[in-house]
DNA sequence: TATAAATAGGATAAATTTATCCTATTTAAA
DNA sequence: TTTAAATAGGATAAATTTATCCTATTTATA
C-alpha cells in the first residue's frame, strides 16, 4: 500500500509528536530505535519531512526533531503521505492507466474509485494528535 | 497500490476473458498490445497466472492463453491479486508493523482496517465477467 | 573561541522490482 | 516426420527503492 519509506515516515512523526507534547526533541538515533527501522535512512525520510514542513528540525547542541504543539492536531496523515509518496494512491489509476479518468475508465474504475475514495478521507480526517493520544493511553504500538 | 506485475496481470486476464468469450486463444505480443505493456514481462506474469489456476495455457501450434468460459464469472479479482502480489494488502499492518494484530495494534489499525477490509470485499465480489461485459459495451478501457 | 552535539546532504551500496533476451519444450499441421 | 508456431523457463540487465557511510554545517555551552 505505502511504501517503506512512507511507512517509516508515518511512524517516525507519531513518535515525535508524542515526545513534543512533552517539550522533548528527538534524534534519528532514538527514533529509529523506537519505530524499529534502519537510522541511515530514516534520517533521510526526516530530511524530506522536514522540507515538507511536516515536522521541524533544530540542528546543533540540543537539537532533535519536533512538531510545534499546536500544529500537532493539524498535521493529516495525508501530509505524510503526499510528501513522500505523492498523489497516486489518491489520483491515480488502480490498474496502472497513465491516468484515472472519468471519460475513459478502466474496467475497475467505479468500484476502485469508491475504496480509493474512502481511503483518501480516513487519511485527510486522522491527525497526528489523535494516533499520538491513542499511544500515549498505552493501546497501540509503533513496533512488535 | 499494487505491483505493476499486479496491474498487468489484471488487466491481462481481463482481456484474456474477452477473448475466451469469443473462443479466441490469445498470445503474449497481442496481449502486451492491447494492455500497453512490455511483452516479456508480461508473459512472465502470464506464467504466474497459469501456475496459479487463474488462467490456461495451450502449447504449441494454435495455441495460447484462455479462460474456461464456464469459469470466466468465478475468477475474482482477489485470485489475480492473491496470486501476484500475495495477501499483503488483505492481512498486512497499514504502517508496516510485522503483523497487523488486534491485540497489538498499531495507531493506524482501526481506521486502516476499515478501508483495508473494504479493498479487500470490492476484490472479493468482482470478477472477470462483470469486468470483460463493461469492456465489451466499450464503456471501459484497458490503455490510455 | 574551542568543542561537542546535532541535522543536512552527497556518494555509494544492497536489495528488490521491472524488463529483456535466448533457448528448450510442446504441439498442430503440412 | 519435418516444420513452424507457440508457451516455459533460465540468465541477465536496467531501474527503482531501500539502506549505509562519510563529511559539511550549524549551534549551545564550557
Ligand atoms: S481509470 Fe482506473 S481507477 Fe480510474
Ligand atoms: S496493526 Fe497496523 S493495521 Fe493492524
Amino acid at each position: 500500500m505505502f511504501s517503506k519509506a512512507c511507512e517509516y515516515g508515518i511512524r517516525a512523526s507519531i513518535f515525535i509528536a508524542l515526545n513534543s507534547f512533552e517539550g522533548k526533541r528527538v534524534n534519528p538515533k532514538e527514533i529509529a530505535s523506537e519505530i524499529d527501522s534502519p537510522v541511515a535512512f530514516t534520517a533521510k525520510i526526516l530530511q524530506a519531512l522536514v522540507k515538507h514542513k511536516v515536522i521541524n528540525s533544530v540542528k546543533g547542541a540540543h537539537g532533535g526533531f519536533e512538531i510545534e504543539k499546536n500544529k500537532i492536531n493539524s498535521i493529516k496523515l495525508s501530509d505524510i503521505v503526499d510528501a513522500i509518496d505523492g498523489n497516486t494512491i489518491y489520483e491515480g489509476c488502480g490498474l496502472g492507466l497513465k491516468a484515472c479518468d472519468e471519460a475513459r475508465p478502466c474496467p475497475m474504475h467505479d468500484k476502485f474509485k469508491t475504496v480509493r475514495d474512502e481511503l483518501k478521507t480516513m487519511l485527510e480526517s486522522t491527525n497526528l494528535e489523535t494516533l499520538a493520544l491513542d499511544m500515549k493511553g498505552g493501546d497501540t504500538f509503533l513496533k512488535r
